[in-house]
RNA sequence: CGCGGGGUAGAGCAGUUCGGUAGCUCAUCGGGCUCAUAACCCGAAGGUCGUGAGGUUCAAAUCCCACCCCCGCAA
């Protein structure tokens, strides 16, 4: 089938690749325009970008998909588009012109919405997967066809997961694509009873709160690393922290106080229930390193207090 | 021209205000001590201080100029 693929970040790189090496054509890829990184002023190239140019297929880029799109989506005489984390809401003109699938990274109709890896981390989800379903009008609640979970082992942050889920996404859309062309295709309705919609992270939602238990908060953070990013407040500034355990440990009388601060044994700090000791850590304008590294050259006094 | 921090030994940092032989902690190597240790003691090695046959100077990690790279915020 001739397929026209949207999709912008890494995830769905691997997507894109593997109907690229399948019976299956990509036409053409849609992908969101490039940003300009406001700090050095460099522009961002998208990882799906890249690999389009890389393997020489056409490459279109619309601030407003459903104004901009239609005509050229049209034009290219599509049997199939697939939507992959692409960053923009189809609307009706687009939906109309060809049948669309969507990979979705969860388990729905849980966790529908932008971002459900982080989601799921943070809700101490033991099993997460993909999902490819119709994309239509509603956010991510379209009719679905395959489904492939995974179970985890409990200490993998967003980043880690999300480079799973999209080898079993690239696996997932080449079946469906070869279903769909069989005329075969069984699709499933999400039972709406079950739903849930997760909201758009920022970095704001990054504070850690250490009145949470130990094991929620390291939760939390797999979660948010590397994006948005979790973080406290000490003396001396935002610490972000990228990665954390919990840990057996005594003292500390306010949560979020520092009970074990020594460049041999880390950096423990007491939670609302349990202690937690911060393994990758990272100030405002360092790099992130290993806590144990980090007290070597920065002064972390036990008793003060993370939080604000 | 959005705001800001940084590049010094393998790692993490100090030293730059006010130029004058480069320092701390850890790691490494050698030796010692201990029933034992995330333990301790003694010693050693390891750096063209991001780049520039740049500028100023008797003298530059430090002051001036240009460029490269890393990072936080804001978007």
């Amino acid at each position: 089938m001739r397929v026209i693929f949207l999709g912008t970040p890494e995830f769905a790189v691997r997507v894109l690749d593997a109907i690229n090496n399948s019976e299956h054509k990509v036409c053409a890829v849609i992908t969101q325009p490039d940003r300009i990184n406001g700090r050095n002023k460099k522009t961002i190239t998208g990882a799906v970008k890249s690999y389009a140019i890389e393997h020489g297929i056409k490459v279109f880029q619309f601030e407003k998909i459903s104004i901009e799109g239609e005509e050229t989506l049209r034009s290219l005489n599509p049997d199939i588009m697939v939507t992959c984390a692409y960053g923009q809401i189809l609307k009706q003109n687009i939906l109309d012109i060809c049948p669309i699938i969507n990979v979705h990274a969860s388990l729905l109709p849980k966790y529908r919405g932008s971002s459900p890896v982080q989601w799921a981390l943070i809700n101490g989800e033991k099993e997460v997967g993909v999902t490819i379903m119709k994309t239509e009008l509603g956010i991510d609640t379209g009719d679905m066809l395959l489904k492939e979970s995974t179970v985890l082992k409990g200490d993998e942050n967003s980043e880690e997961v999300l480079s799973v889920l999209s080898e079993i996404g690239a696996r997932l859309i080449v079946k469906a694509l070869d279903i769909i062309e069989s005329g075969t295709a069984k699709w499933e309705k999400q039972d709406e009873s079950k739903a849930t919609h997760c909201k758009m992270l920022s970095k704001a939602d990054g504070k850690i709160d250490f009145s949470e238990s130990a094991l929620r908060i390291k939760n939390f953070i797999r979660g948010m690393t590397p994006w948005p990013g979790a973080f406290t407040k000490t003396e001396k500034g935002i610490l972000k922290i990228l990665k954390a355990d919990t840990a057996e440990s005594s003292g500390g009388d306010i949560n979020g106080e520092v009970v074990v601060s020594d460049p041999k044994k880390g950096l423990i700090v007491k939670c609302g229930e349990g202690y937690l000791d911060l393994k990758i850590i990272q100030n405002e304008n360092g790099k992130a390193m290993d806590s144990k590294a980090y007290l070597l050259g920065h002064k972390i006094s036990v008793g003060s207090v993370f939080g604000d």
